[in-house]
DNA sequence: TCTTGACTTCGAGCGTACTCGAAGTGGGAG
DNA sequence: CTCCCACTTCGAGTACGCTCGAAGTCAAGA
């Protein structure tokens, strides 16, 4: 069985070695165990965490809240339904997060129909180059971007 | 016709009075009209602007590749096409963080029903109290998530 | 006239999450 | 033994996007 070291833990988790340091000064994994020489060495446990750490992060959690979450789970088995609820929170935060972004990218997408068609109208008319006039919020049919309060 | 001050703006796009000037500063929007006193008066048209701006920053532009939209938009209509581009380009990269988040949900929402699965048998077995064995994770071997630095 | 309050500019400060670099150690290859 | 390299600690530095506060101006209302 060979040690896993902090090289090998970046390349399987996905986060830098200086990351990995940075987690466990910051309360997330911590104390990892050392070789005598001191250097860490990560279990499979360790990197399974790491990962799910990784997730947390891809998804907007803090590392304040991470930091939470980890110390429930070193509290050990009594935890699990803190943990849950930390967690479906969560769930629900990311449920938000991708409803934004569709929303946004509906938008973004109707402005990248918008160009087209204008530059369609550009440059078009039999070949012609021709000066079009400024269409005001044509073409489109219902192109009233709504602010949000 | 009355005129749309700072806070106005900043009500109506849900960007705060500080960063609408900031937003001018940084060369996303500048220079706005204002009043003989000094005043910004915001036009409709930079509203819709500051709230299309709104949007790119949710959903995750930066401030400087926001600069140079906005920099190809005061370059006037000949700039459209590279700016349908970047919008093309930024389009994607919502639908990649959509991809990521939804996949992480699934995850996490995996998670929570572990959790609820240990809470049920930590509980359960006919209203008795029981110290339950650890179960170990099981499935998932392999941890290896590259990707993003 | 005085007060209030919403605005102005400017530069500095802040929170987050890394990211880096200097200086030192240990172990294996040659 | 010497060299190299991967690791160690620690504190400082960076990037980003705001966010704030001090000090001043202006116009309207009591």
């Amino acid at each position: 069985m060979h040690a896993i070291g902090v090289r090998e833990a970046s390349e399987r988790t996905g986060l830098s070695a200086h990351t990995l340091r940075y987690y466990e000064r910051a309360g997330l994994i911590g104390p990892v165990r050392r070789e005598a020489s001191g250097k860490r060495t990560y279990s499979e446990k360790d990197l399974l965490w790491l990962a799910f750490l990784r997730r947390l992060r891809a998804t907007g959690m803090s590392v304040a809240q991470m930091r939470q979450f980890a110390t429930l789970r070193a509290a050990g088995d009594a935890t699990t339904g803190d943990r849950r609820r930390l967690l479906e929170v969560h769930a629900e935060f990311i449920r938000g997060q991708i409803d934004t972004l569709a929303e946004n990218l509906e938008i973004v997408e109707r402005k990248i129909e918008h160009f087209r068609q204008e530059e369609r109208d550009a440059t078009t008319v039999a070949g012609r180059i021709t000066l079009r006039r400024p269409r005001r919020q044509a073409t489109v049919k219902n192109v009233s971007v709504r602010s949000q309060p």
